[in-house]
Order: C-alpha cells, then structure tokens, then sequence
DNA sequence: GCGTTGTTGTCCATATTATGGACAGAACCA
DNA sequence: TGGTTCTGTCCATAATATGGACAACAACGC
C-alpha cells in the first residue's frame, strides 16, 4: 500500500501480460532446438512452468501456426510462419554488415572457423560463421545455433563484459537450463572471472570433445556487450603461444566492429 | 449446457490462451507494415481489439524485444527478435525451392515483373520477386510485404481457389482492414467470382496506379492454395491477347511448381 | 490564446481467463 | 504384468487480463 507510485516510472515490468511472456519464454526455448525441436518435458523443465501450462501454450501456438509439431518424434519446434514474420524487417542487421569485413580478415589470418555470435535476451545466437583454410575445421556450431549465455565461450565472454550483478543475475536465470549443456552456475561464474581476467572468453573444452574455443566481446557504444567473435579449432591447435596471437587479432578487429556500429 | 462434449473434438480452437493469440494477432498486423510500422490507433481499428489491450501487448512486446518502436514516428513494427527466432529454421522453404525454376523461366518468356506469394493466416505475403527484361518494371511490391487476402490480385487468386464458405470467412475476417487498402468486401467478393470463371486472378487497377496484375494460384496435394503467382506490368503492356498469353505461361508454370511439391 | 480533433498513455474494479493439481492414457522396456 | 516416462485432459479456483473512463500531449485553425 505504499510502493504503489515510487516503483512504477522505473523498472516496474508491466503487468497484464503473463500469458504472453510465458508463450515467449516457451518460443525462445523451442528456437534452441532448432529443427529438431524439443519435447515438451525439455520445455517444462528449462522454462520452470507446470505441464499443463506449456501443454496449453505450445499446442495454442501450433493452432496459430508459430510453432510446428514433429510427427515422428512427437517434438515441438519453430513453426512456418516465425519466419514470415521475420520477413517484416530488412535483411542484414548493422552489426553483419559492420562484422563483415573484419571477419573476412581474420578469418584469412587465423585460418580456423570463426564465429559471430549475438546476444539475444539470456541467450547466444550464432548469426555468422566463415570457415577457414586450415583442413581440420570445428563445424558443430551452425548458423541459428542457440544456447543459454554461459555455456559458450561467446556467452562467457558477453557475460564477462558486463557489470558483475547482471551477469549473474542472467547465470541465475538460466540455471535451469545448464543441466542439459552439462555444466552448472559455479563452473560458468569461474569461468567468468577467468574470462575478465584474460580480457577474453575460452574455453579449453569445448562442446565438442577435443575442441578449445577462444571469444573477444564487441560492445554498443553504450557499453553493452552486444555480440562476440569466436575462433573454434582442435585443441592441439591452439598451444599459449597461438592462443595468444589469435586472441590478439580477435581483439583487434572486435575494436574494429565496435568503432564501425559506433559511428 | 448441451455442447459440452459434441463439439470438442472437432474443431473446437482450444480455449485457455486469448492474450496469446491477440498477441499474434497484432504482430500480424505490425508485420504488415513493416519497417515504416503501424500506429496503435491503426493495430487498434484493424484487430477489432480495444485500446488499452492493444497498448498493454505492444509494450510488452516491446519489453520482449519482439517489437520495436520508431522514435521519430512513433510507429510500432516488428523486432530484433523475430528474425533471431526465425534463425530457428532452416533457410529455404521447399515452396521457394521448387518454383525457382519455373519462376526464372517464366520471368525470362514474359519480360515483367513476376512476384511469388504464399497464404499466410488470413494474410497474402511476397516471398520472391524476379525482374524482366522489360525496361518499365512494377516493384512496388518487394519481398516481405503482406496484405489481407483480398487487396491484391495474387490473394484473389488463392481464395479464388478455395471452397466458396471459407473463402467468404476469411473474406468476413479481413473486412476491417480492406479501408486502408481503399476496398470493401463486396468489391472482394465480386472479384473473386470473377477469378473463379476466368481460371486465374485479375486486377485491372493494381494497387499502383497505371498497372495491371494477373495471378495463377498453386495448390498443395491436398487441394488447397499455398500460393499465387503473379506478373504486373503498367496496364497498357497487358492487353487482352497479351493477357491470354500471360495467363497461360503463369497455368503452365504454376502447373509445374504443384508436381514439384506434390512428389 | 483557446477550443477542436487525433493521437497515446494510465488507472482500477470487475468478470473473464488462465492456471495447475490430479487423473488418464500411450508407449516402451524388462 | 507391473514399472517407468512420456503426453494429454479436466475443472474448481485464484489470479489474470480486460476495457470503460479519464488524462496528457501535439498539431491545427482562427
């Protein structure tokens, strides 16, 4: 009875909408699943809602065509028309046009597969990838690969660029889901502070057996964190020595990117 | 009283989600106006919705990423993270696949603009356009764009192809939003007959003024349009010899694309 | 200046709507 | 055949979304 105007003008998350903030937190994991799609005890569990609400929900949204079922195996998965939505807006996004350069060059320089990978809510999206000349090339990563920030060395590295509190606070909010990425919330936060300490995100195992991956993060001019640049290769590949020169491009051309979307 | 269990199996839309698919409902709408946006009052009138529900799913969207609004205009339009979702799917659709061909060879034999447009809800939306070879070209269509069906000659056409009844619902459905496209459902229903008799979709007044649009629709295997075909051209170009000609390039190509998808 | 019209934004009592515990069915396996 | 793990459905209930009414602001005319 006393907070009822202090709180409204400044973070006060609107009400009047929950069902429409649940139907998107439900989107937002079956995007994770990409083709594939997700079974509905998956959704349940990484969304934290009871059965019946995402029962309702998905099969709500399939009605409307934004979300698909698999007739094999009975998963749930991005729908036709999530696309033709898309389709509303321009093509390619400032940050792929600015990006685009700077990852040609590096990608020439380093020779090993590189990855431009944004922030989307508590999520990494992978939006680019240019493979390299060198023979042996970490390819699990594809375009539209999605995953909760944290389990990447791109989400490491986002999170270790922002201030310590929302980073965990974004941790926390997907602790739920680290489960199914094998991992869990103390072994991101180290992580994180490793990550702040080098200047840069890595991860010496990657999601794939045998892989290291190392991230630069690439800020707004506002100082947000807003995507990553990642190189993926075999870890013998990728001794101190290399770890250090690749990094150094990394970092250089993430400046590069950062002043092209500045001005 | 009576109804409880007769009429749950059929076709009963699933009760238990109405702020969902009002959502939907308004990202439809934003969607059609693309970057440039939509005001409320416009969301509002077409949505049949009142207005503090709408400015109450809008903001929330907002907050979700899933909309944007315009600064200078004040306008809402479809967001970041649409396109971020719809990287969920893979790239080309089987329909866009499987009319490459046809459209390439159409677009050379007739020399006019030729557009590929799929139903979408109660929605026509371009998905292909190709130029000819003409030097007097209509491209005030581009890809992305959706109107209701009924406003163009290409969803015209895909109603035309549908049984009477459910085209007339949609038509019912659309009627709110035929003013701003300077139209009414009688003029609608008029040339979807019109349509029906002639074997394809015809528009002697495009919705630019001085053209003219001819539509082919293509169907699924299960009997139902998916899609149109369409040339415009300034109307002095499309003659009734010409019209004839036109039209049966369009039947044959249109003829094609049903098998490719069909097998 | 001052009404007029056309916007968008907000409040809050209310009834409609979404919720989730409990139950049921289906598929698979030993 | 009983156990386990999945999905689907029901319905009383509480919580949620609703929309009428009011407010604020901008642009325009005179």
């Amino acid at each position: 009875m006393d907070r009822t105007k202090i709180a409204r003008n400044a973070a006060t998350p609107r009400q009047g909408a929950q069902a429409i903030r649940r139907a998107l937190a439900v989107l937002r994991i079956l995007a994770a699943g990409r083709e594939a799609g997700v079974p509905l005890a998956e959704v349940v569990q990484a969304t934290g809602l009871t059965r019946p609400t995402v029962h309702r929900i998905v099969h709500v949204l399939i009605e409307e065509g934004i979300v698909e079922r698999n007739a094999r195996s009975g998963r749930y998965a991005i729908g036709n028309q999530v696309p033709e939505l898309a389709l509303a807006r321009p093509r390619p996004s400032r940050l792929l046009v600015a990006a685009n350069p700077s990852l040609r060059r590096a990608s020439a320089e380093i020779g090993d597969t590189l990855f431009l990978t944004v922030r989307t809510g508590n999520d990494t999206l992978c939006v680019d990838r240019r493979i390299g000349v060198y023979p042996i090339q970490v390819l699990s990563i594809e375009v539209g690969a999605r995953r909760p920030l944290g389990v990447s060395s791109a989400g490491v590295a986002i999170l270790a660029a922002m201030p310590a509190p929302e980073a965990r606070k974004i941790v926390a909010a997907n602790e739920k889901r680290f489960e199914a990425y094998r991992t869990d919330t103390a072994t991101v936060l180290g992580e994180i502070t490793a990550a702040r300490r080098l200047g840069y995100g890595m991860r010496e195992i990657g999601l794939v057996q045998g892989t290291k991956s190392i991230s630069t993060w690439i800020k707004t001019p506002d100082g947000r964190p807003a995507a990553a640049m990642t190189v993926s290769a075999v870890r013998t590949r990728l001794g101190p020595r290399r770890e250090q020169e690749v990094a150094e491009i990394l970092l250089r051309e993430a400046q590069i990117i950062e002043q092209a979307i500045g001005g």
